[in-house]
DNA sequence: GACTCCTGTTACCGCAAGTAACATGTGAGT
DNA sequence: ACTCACATGTTACTTGCGGTAACAGGAGTC
């Protein structure tokens, strides 16, 4: 009948878009952010036409791609956010998670927040820029509404907590991606500095001989 | 002479230069990012072959256009880094120098943080996402130097400031670029919000009713 | 068998980066 | 005065991308 024709038609059209999205992502990952369309649908073993009807544009296809990575780096954020420790530890272990998670797969990770850099000759072609700032918004927002949750902030907490997630979240990221790039020490030590300076170590520290401090 | 000549003509090549950087600015920041050379070039009133031969590639003009801008910011920066004052003004300020650039100027933010989202329509076109990260980094390795020629921090000093350094001024970034877009609190609010985490009152808080916390 | 979708193709457009090859003005050296 | 070197400027082109139109089967439906 209809209704059956119609589910299976869309059962078949999800398995494609899936096929089509691990093809992009193998060539993504392979070729850097640059990636033409001509070369995701090579890899898909199909052509163009087929990939913009299935996503719209580049953007639509990035952004689908975009998304399966950040859904699961989330739902690994959330498990260590969730887990059953003290606050400090959970911090650490949510620091760790992240940072294990780009560690890991820095060619995902360097898809997400830096679009078009991988390939070594000229990459002409695409922008993805745009959809680095929602992970980081997302997760800057799910962050705060965690804090908002959890932690007693007295008033004004919500704004507070939304301003300390995008926060954390940024201090996060922006340590993660000098350290993934220098790799000037342990992952260890890199949770264990940032847990220090977000524990308030700047502020009670003291100066240094010489002069006013920081 | 050889090197008086040389000197004219160094020095007429650098005005040319500046004007052509005054023109690709005025360009980018009314079109965009996603401003092509041709447009730049007819901006300065020339043609795109003069523009290559000034700055190599597209990537080398919007370096230069960068960093221009980078330098202006990191010397205010630097301004409020170096006042007399309390360590907790003074990181106050930083923020808030910071923050008042990006709300001041909030066309030369988009152009060095978030290449291409600035035209109406379609931006097909490159990407500058390269160099957004140079302008975190020098920011992250400038605040790096300056907490660890202030702060005794101990042991570990040197690696440790960095990583704060790079942390701080990713924590200042996401924030500000959140709160660039939903203007969820005024500048102040935001400044007090994010030197209270630094200060260490995520670890002083309790936890909210129901729970342990975050 | 005609109709309708869906999938797939080839061939094309428009536009941007980047490059060669050619034109021209100007000061230096003889 | 002539020419050489050189910087400045041009037009016209190539290449490669994103995106689209137009066409070509194939599988169910009436």
């Amino acid at each position: 009948m209809d209704t059956t024709q119609r589910t299976d038609q869309q059962r078949s059209a999800d398995r494609r878009r899936r096929e089509l999205l691990e093809a992009a992502d193998r060539v993504v990952l392979r070729d850097g952010p640059g990636a033409s369309m001509n070369a995701i649908a090579a890899e898909a073993g199909i052509t163009k036409p087929i990939l913009y009807r299935h996503f719209g544009d580049k953007g639509g296809l990035y952004a689908a791609l975009a998304k399966r990575h950040t859904d699961a780096l989330l739902e690994a954020l959330r498990a260590a956010l969730d887990a059953p420790a003290e606050r400090r530890e959970r911090v650490e272990a949510t620091l760790d998670t992240y940072l294990a998670a780009i560690e890991a797969r820095p060619q995902v990770y360097r898809f997400l927040m830096h679009p078009s850099e991988g390939g070594p000759q000229g990459d002409q072609g695409f922008d993805i820029g745009l959809y680095s700032a929602p992970v980081l918004r997302r997760m800057g927002e799910e962050l705060g509404k965690v804090i908002e949750e959890r932690v007693d902030l007295g008033p004004g907490s919500q704004q507070l907590a939304r301003v300390w997630g995008h926060g954390i979240v940024g201090m996060m990221h922006a340590a993660g991606d000098w350290w993934l790039g220098e790799r000037p020490c342990s992952r260890a030590e890199l949770v264990r500095s940032l847990a220090d300076l977000l524990w308030g170590r700047l502020a009670a520290a003291g100066d240094r001989v010489g002069g006013p401090g920081f």
